[in-house]
DNA sequence: GATGAATGAGTCTTCATTCAT
DNA sequence: TATGAATGAAGACTCATTCAT
């Protein structure tokens, strides 16, 4: 059967209300037990419905992982565009302060559903067609170099350094002071790209 | 049934043979298709076995997986303890500069068994019981701090970010030249521990 | 929940119209997709209406099925009776023309709506309890023979041949030119009768 | 899993009657039951064995059915060809007669296969590319009308009512005592094609 | 009247594991 | 030592039907 998710229609508020519910036991089943336990059985449970009806939702297991994915790059985007364009346009230690205390920041404050996101990435990566972070920032890197504002590296290598921490936060945050740790890894990249 | 590997008598060359044969199936259809391809069967196939063979020779395919890890981490160990125990004895910035560079490079040399092994790990993280990369490099900083032979940073902080690079480099090796790819990521963490 | 089928009530036109859409709905579906196919919601989106709805007018699915069927005899019956009741009257040969000549026409006149029974009644032929057309049709036979206006053959095959014929016409009807094949199959039967 | 029907050694003697149960099985399921309720569940416990089993032996459902038809198709071909080679050579009349009497004792013969094939076609049709009967036949006609043998008729149609009759035989046998029936046929056939 | 939401039952298929040979 | 055969458990997905609005 066709899914409501596939329809022209807007969603009525309460399909709304559902299906966030679905997407957020999605979330939580992935963060906390992993990809392999993340059935569509296991995920109804945690939003206290029947397989079926988390079925009628989504048809498809992989539209709720769409959905995942989808609903954080949006959130991410929103959040963090923004002031990374406002610090590029200053100098090249501005916009890669911004660029490190946005991402960490971001994701400190989504740690389940990046994790969600990981797991799911991970698993399915080639279904996805996401943005290749590090050559997006490679190239922020590269320009700020031209403009003389960062000194010498290879901004491929330090760019995919930078995406490594980045990407690797979210399984260390909470060991640390989110605002103590952010500084440090600020000061880290700003020492290396002098 | 209890298979050979539970018995305590020591494996014939032929059984260990055909144990790395397995071994190997499995890091091959980890590191091409990924966890959720490796049935025992697609391993069973790629060693040139029957399921049945594969399943007589390590009892479960958890047994599989753990000899897999364990094989990683006990070549890594035979391969860097050395050289890292000798250049700790010198300067903080050898010691930094060893240990990227012995890490680095074996997991170039083993991209795919690295690669199966975070396959692994993703999935059934739990399962392991494995040392903790961040702290002991992290004390091994803090030593070096406390020396004079390194400047001052969060020493758990930087350990994370270290090993976050490491981590990810299975996956950017190969899009980079080894050694300028080495020699930058140093040269990144040497500037950065001043 | 009772539909309005059940009911005493006579139909408004209103229902009547919206039930018309859904059984025309559930012939193209059938004829067209299948048996397997014509599922509640595939003929609820055919007749522009939701599965909720088709199971108000209709309260199962095999409600639906049996007006197929029924509006199809029914049809049948009226188009066919008179005329073969006045050829009848005069010979066999005329009334064997008749009885092939109504039927093979009817069927290319309603093709989509006779192989949707037909789909019905090969799945779930036990649930109806048609009349039997093998055994009608013998009898016409036979009192042809006594009344000496046809020749000498088993009455009980010759209806079976006759039925297939006439049964299996609507899937090759459009292969060719109605009036010769009509004409052919008279001709057909009328020389193996004499 | 790969299923033991893809490889490409041949089958164990083992295998085989394995193989032949299950086919039985499916066969007198969807001769008894109907298409509908042959699920392979049901298929399983009609051949005693486990639903796990029946798709270790046969990868899929579908490849079940394969087998159904393509034993139907190949015994009667065995069973055919000769006789109406021969038959054929002789004249129009004594290849039709020998067409439908080696039809009809093949379906009387086959009884469920038959059926069992039926209900698979009626369902799957355009998964299996099988051989036109009529086109095949209407070519045996018109061959012997150009050497004089058979009368005057449209082989086409004539082709397609012979077909029709044949088909819908494996439903009225028994009905009938099988020589009678036979001769039957044959007679209103011989008398149509004068 | 009409329909969105929900769901139990059932379908095919995959897979790790067991066992007899 | 090796493996063919068998299977229980689990998984994704479909579908007819019910019910509240």
């Amino acid at each position: 059967m066709q899914s409501i998710s596939d329809r022209a229609k807007p969603l009525t508020r309460t399909q709304q209300a559902r299906r966030n519910d679905i997407i957020q036991a999605a979330i939580t089943v992935l963060d906390t037990d992993g990809f392999a336990a993340a059935s569509v059985d296991r995920i109804a449970q945690a939003a206290h419905a029947s397989k079926a009806t988390v079925l009628y939702h989504f048809s498809t297991k992989e539209a709720i992982y769409d959905q995942v994915v989808r609903a954080l790059y949006e959130t991410g985007r929103a959040n963090m565009v923004g002031p990374l364009d406002a610090a590029t346009a200053t100098s090249g230690k501005a916009m890669l302060a911004t660029y490190l205390d946005t991402n960490l920041r971001f994701i400190a404050a989504h740690k389940a559903h990046v994790n969600a996101v990981h797991e799911i990435l991970q698993n399915r990566f080639a279904a996805y067609d996401l943005p290749d972070g590090i050559t997006e920032l490679s190239n922020l890197l590269a320009t700020a170099q031209q403009a003389g504002t960062l000194g010498d590296f290879d901004p491929t290598v330090m760019a995919f350094a930078i995406r490594a921490v980045i990407d690797g936060f979210s399984f260390h945050v909470g060991h640390v002071d989110l605002d103590h740790g952010v500084a440090q890894i600020i000061d880290l990249f700003t020492k290396a790209t002098k």
